[in-house]
DNA sequence: AAAACATATGAACAACTATTCATATGTTTA
DNA sequence: TAAACATATGAATAGTTGTTCATATGTTTT
């Protein structure tokens, strides 16, 4: 998201007592910026309802588009356009049968990451 | 989100030639809306390059606010607010040490998330 | 007690997002 | 090849979100 700062400055804090030594070998191992970039755009893809639903959903079983509306109970469309991002971020793949299109997930880490988040909420 | 249909009746799709028996069987072992909502909005807090990059300096060391905001090149009020959400997510926690406020990740799962992500984009 | 410092918070606004509706594309069947 | 089926996509829009600005709260120092 870009907002725009009224000056070419950024403000940061006004002052010169941040703990330079902590901040200087922090800023030394931060990855670059591109990738914290896609690291929270892909995390981004998990905070939707509906697009965790369906990932939950892909994790039981393989299943065509209409049964993903059926079951969470929303629109054809709607469905696919989030299939559509799901897609597009790999997180998950497809394969055509006649006319009909199944999804999956695309690999372990999401698998992973969904049972790490239920963890956390449970405690 | 909140969409209003402007009908009483969902939608999805209008056949009965969903695969029942995936159907059924994915029905019986969804866990409540509420734990799936939950989850999504817990994942919500990752998918904002602001919250990462907080979320990975302080995977390296206990930071101030201000400290963050150096390393991060921006205001100190964008990282307060955002900050307020880490922590009412319980994702980051916090100790006072007189004027200052040092903030720390939660616990092991958020490592472990970032972690698999990190994996999953580098691929 | 006043000034300075560190952080938190409310309001406002620009940018973004998820759904719906209408329709297009692609596949199979009659 | 026309009709039916399954999915995809573009436009529109209501709701949401992240940053800024101004200011408040809490702590220390003088």
């Amino acid at each position: 998201m870009a907002y725009r700062m009224n000056d070419s400055e950024v403000e940061q804090c006004d002052f010169i007592h941040v703990h330079e030594d902590i901040v200087n070998q922090v800023q030394s191992v931060m990855p670059d910026e591109d990738q914290l970039l896609d690291l929270a755009e892909f995390f981004r893809v998990f905070g939707d309802s509906t697009r965790i639903k369906i990932l939950y959903v892909l994790s039981q079983a393989e299943m065509c588009v209409c049964d993903i509306a059926t079951l969470l109970q929303m629109g054809q469309s709607a469905i696919s356009h989030q299939l559509r991002v799901l897609k597009q971020m790999r997180l998950v793949t497809y394969r055509r049968d006649g006319k009909t299109v199944f999804y999956s997930l695309a690999d372990g880490h999401i698998q992973t990451i969904l049972a790490q988040g239920m963890e956390h909420i449970e405690e």
